[in-house]
DNA sequence: GTCATAAGTGGACGCACCGTCCAGTTAATT
DNA sequence: AATTAACTGGACGGTGCGTCCACTTATGAC
């Protein structure tokens, strides 16, 4: 079921998948998709768990400058490289999980949140609530998906752009 | 008509307003609404074209530090109050007017994001063409909505962050 | 091995919204 | 007054949603 999920978010627009088309191309009833998944959201959100957790591992225990042990301003630059290649290579998920408020609300992005905030107040920044969700912003998928699709940026050149953000901000 | 899709807008989610509530609010057939509008989204659009045209306005010939005539930075930083300001007081109708794609294809996104490349390369800073839209990120609706109402941040505080952002990437 | 119970399955159902279409009505023109 | 044009509003078919339930399959007791 999961496998058929996968290849129809690779095949089209995530957003555009319908819980008939899962069931479908898995082989089985609507119902008995209900029966796991309340909708499409869970099931890309499923699909992207383990690579989210992997680079929070990396985050929390993993070496440095991603990991623990670097100053802000590194760890905040290793963190959008993680954070393009990640979207880079699942925009697909990225994009039928984080569909309007889902980003917002899934767990992930608290992660992310939590995350980045440590590191402003770790470099004394002002006001890290507020600057938290402004830095976070750029890894907005639809934002990605525009700069990649219709502008044509590689990963290199949008993590490029990301790091003299963080170098400006973090002073 | 565009009354009642203000008030319907104003007074409920705005991204679950359909085209029958519009019509039935303001006392019409769906097909006279549909022979107007292709759908709610440029409905929305119609509802904040003349703010978002005078805004516009003011960057083109306007006074510095919004208009000509500031350095970058100044003008970076003013437009982030601007439209700060805008998304504040019209949040409603920025949410139904960008929800989804609606939101780089339509002429707006694509004016800001002129004026704030021009700014950059003015600047003379590296690759404008990827930071402008990582710039531009966190004026997302979505984003802002999450502050606002999520995080309880007022628009003056948004507002201070943006200008961090700003002041650090233009040197 | 048989039977009762539980767990699981898949399609049918009603609902909401979409976008189109068209018969009827109203306005404009000569 | 008559002809034509423009407009109106609801009916229609289609799609996706989420629930429900008759049926099948597995589990365990005797």
């Amino acid at each position: 079921m999961l496998a058929a999920a996968r290849r129809l978010f690779a095949s089209r627009d995530p957003r555009a998948v319908t819980m008939d088309d899962i069931a479908r191309e898995a082989g089985v009833g609507r119902g008995t998709l209900y029966r796991r998944y309340p909708d499409t959201v869970s099931i890309a959100v499923a699909l992207l768990d383990a690579h989210e957790r992997e680079l929070q591992e990396k985050l929390l225990h993993g070496e440095p400058p991603l990991g623990p042990g670097a100053a802000p301003a590194e760890r905040m630059a290793a963190f959008y490289t993680a954070m393009v290649e990640l979207l880079d290579q699942h925009i697909d998920l990225v994009l039928g999980a984080e569909v309007g408020d889902a980003r917002f609300t899934g767990g992930a992005y608290g992660f992310w949140r939590v995350h980045v905030r440590s590191l402003l107040v770790e470099a004394d920044l002002a006001d890290p609530d507020a600057l938290v969700d402004i830095l976070l912003a750029p890894l907005a998928p639809e934002a990605f998906r525009f700069q990649k699709e219709t502008r044509h940026l590689g990963p290199d050149r949008i993590t490029s752009a990301l790091h003299l953000l963080a170098r400006g901000v973090f002073r």
